[in-house]
DNA sequence: CTGTAGACCTGGAGGC
DNA sequence: TGCCTCCAGGTCTACA
């Protein structure tokens, strides 16, 4: 599901549980990527949520004794619910805010997400502290990724989903910004130029900003802490288009495994 | 060090 | 209906 835009959609959405206290949290399903710490419900309970900060797609919820990290995963959710609301299948932990609620519930299907809890400085932490830079900072520009990747054998599709070179960029966005940039997935990094290195930069910043503004890519399930859904999926360019017309040219949209991922390209704009 | 394949897990879609 | 296969927004780990 969350690519960066999704993932920050999400964190916007909880900024109306800033300043409240957790009175108490229920885990009904410990297991997901890495198992959730049992203590968490003893830990947390009467902390005070002090910031929602996120970096690359975690979302870094700070609390007055230490720091919640929360990924996604694939099919992970939040959603901030009343007390009385129904628990669903796989709806694997609340956390409780006052006595009354509201309740922000974690769901995730696939449990590849994951929940962590550090007392420490999270940048710290050994999921994040070797991470590339925010795909909106001004150190990601064109000189860094050139140099970056630019004698690398690998397809600039995998380059550019590569946490280590860039964050956020997840599957859907990859194929979006390669196909501004007039560049296809396969391509080896080595062989793509400084100019189209300037492009896909630009593009890359573009998709995204343009991504978040529209809440996010609503395929089979993303939404919002609301339940609202994203509407920039209607303006997938490529993604999820094959067989249909390029909106540029009218050819076919292809798609193809890359990488062991599916990408989508236009043959006759992305060189 | 570099690049790739496998692993984790559930559910939905489509074929027979 | 049911069973089977394939596919899905991520990314860590093991291995060549």
């Amino acid at each position: 599901m969350p690519e960066l835009p999704e993932v920050e959609v999400t964190r916007l959405g909880l900024i109306p549980l800033l300043n409240k206290t957790i009175c108490r949290v229920d885990i009904r399903n410990h297991s997901l990527r890495w198992p959730i710490n049992k203590n968490l419900p003893k830990i947390l309970k009467n902390q005070q949520l002090v910031e929602l900060k996120r970096r690359s797609k975690y979302i870094l919820a700070k609390f007055t004794n230490g720091t919640l990290i929360i990924h996604l995963g694939m099919s992970g959710h939040l959603s901030i619910l009343p007390l009385t609301s129904p628990i669903q299948k796989h709806d694997h932990v609340d956390f409780i805010f006052h006595n009354d609620g509201p309740i922000l519930r974690y769901t995730d299907p696939r449990r590849f997400g994951s929940i962590l809890w550090t007392q420490n400085n999270p940048m710290e932490h050994k999921l994040l502290f070797n991470l590339g830079p925010e795909p909106l900072d001004n150190d990601f520009d064109a000189n860094y990724l050139y140099k970056k990747i630019k004698g690398k054998k690998q397809c600039i599709k995998s380059a550019i989903m590569d946490a280590h070179n860039v964050v956020g960029i997840g599957n859907i966005y990859a194929s979006e910004a390669l196909f501004y940039s007039k560049i296809r997935p396969q391509r080896r990094s080595c062989n793509v130029t400084k100019k189209e290195y300037s492009d896909l930069v630009k593009f890359i910043k573009i998709v995204i900003k343009d991504a978040i503004i529209k809440g996010g890519s609503s395929m089979s399930d993303f939404f919002d802490v609301s339940g609202e859904n994203g509407y920039f999926q209607n303006e997938h360019k490529v993604y999820g288009r094959e067989g249909m017309l390029c909106y540029a040219c009218e050819s076919i949209i292809t798609q193809k495994r890359i990488a062991q991922r599916s990408s989508f390209f236009c043959k006759k704009c992305q060189k």
